[in-house]
DNA sequence: CGTTCGTTTGAACTGGTTCAAACTGCGTGG
DNA sequence: CCACGCAGTTTGAACCAGTTCAAACGAACG
């Protein structure tokens, strides 16, 4: 998508020097562990989540191999929240000053990172939409969508061509509840009304898109990478 | 909080050099306008929002002095959200290409400006497990105490010091509920409940915390500020 | 002084939760 | 190979937190 110079490619390909494997529901961090490295995830699919006292949890983020993870750690010293694996997975850490160093000596680099923020923080503002004004059944298939779209090429999520109707994220039920702010009960419910009403067919942990344009618009998706625009990145250098 | 060169000072001052007012009501920016400037804040409140297909309005994020706006142009080319002055404001807008220049020759100011996009997020968060995973009440409590925190120094989201008992942030019971994801008559149900639980005292606008502690509690108040760590900010050039 | 915008209160209703129980598939150890 | 246990799914029934609808009230403002 941006062509890299050789100085740039070789700080990337840095920052995925030191592997670490995690295995599937290992915690890679905790709330309010101390903080001093990021991670990029090379492999596997992770999430982040906050525990309430209650013992509530609500899922924040899922995360796909490119993803940068614990980017907190640019403004805080100890977790926010805790990452974990939901299947194997291997993420590579960096410290801080890196990512310091990226600043200094790669300014486009790290224009484009702070570009990437910036799409993370709107799928946040359209999370926080969808829980706090639509409908469960929107929410869930919301939620669904995003998933397709963001396995349909992991490690390269601007990646163009239609989306695979049929995909298999490897979620529970309970963990698409913790996500969309509903119980796994209620969940379980608006799958079956999905499929009822023919936007969707389920086989174990595998769903086929039956009739995307009505599922979209049931979620009230907006797909927002077709929108984007790097246009103003500094030179390379 | 963090000393700045010389040259620091003058880009930041460079981004504050056009004004521009807006009434009170003013749209800055709709929904899916194009999307080439970004601003900084300087004077008022406002706040960003989206609107779904049936009327019903997500709030976003309140805004305060020194808070950039429109950062979504770092990554869209048009706006995924409406931007409007809750009081009588002004705005300095500037070019995306002057960020660009920013990261080329201040990378550190540009790290700071990574920093408090992070501070953002995680703010997003603690809004998203509040709307996901709290009742009415605590979702209330909490948009109280935040709004309290960010007008304690407006200017200075980073300021020491007690939080005031008192504060007036200037929002209708209906954009509570457009914020927390409630309707404007459970809002004030919620309010009328935390009064006379001794938490809280009303007149007008006006709000007086009565017992900091509990209402907190009550909130599952986190203060974010405590944690804030920079240590990591590439050196001065 | 009437109008408009916001607040307040009541009463009926409903989307989603809670609790409980049965069911499914799968890995593990005997 | 089978039995067991475990994690996740599915379904029903009662319940409740928050919504919806309706109406009255207050204060600011032209």
């Amino acid at each position: 998508m941006i062509a890299l110079t050789p100085g740039e490619k070789a700080a990337l390909a840095a920052l995925g020097e030191r592997e670490r494997r995690l295995r599937r529901n290992a915690v890679l961090l905790s709330e309010n562990d101390r903080l001093t490295e990021l991670f990029v995830l090379k492999q596997g699919m992770m999430m982040s989540y906050v525990l309430l006292d209650d013992g509530r949890r609500q899922i924040l983020r899922f995360m796909f191999p490119g993803d940068f993870l614990a980017t907190a750690a640019l403004a805080y010293g100890t977790s926010p929240e805790t990452l974990m694996a939901l299947t194997d997975s291997i993420v590579c850490p960096f410290d801080r000053s890196v990512m310091a160093g990226l600043f200094d000596h790669h300014p486009r680099l790290a224009a484009a990172i702070t570009a990437l923020e910036q799409m993370e923080r709107v799928a946040m503002t359209d999370r926080l939409a969808a829980i706090g004004r639509t409908s469960a059944k929107a929410r869930v298939a919301g939620l669904l969508l995003e998933l397709r779209h963001r396995l349909r090429a992991a490690g390269n999520s601007l990646a163009k061509g239609a989306a695979p109707a049929s995909f298999s994220p490897g979620i529970t039920q309970e963990e698409i509840g913790d996500a969309t702010g509903l119980t796994a009960v209620h969940v379980n419910r608006m799958l079956r009304q999905l499929e009822d009403d023919g936007l969707l067919a389920r086989d174990g942990g595998r769903f086929t898109v039956l009739d995307d344009a009505r599922l979209a618009r049931t979620a009230n998706y907006v797909d927002r990478y077709a929108g984007l625009d790097f246009g103003w990145l500094p030179q390379p250098r």
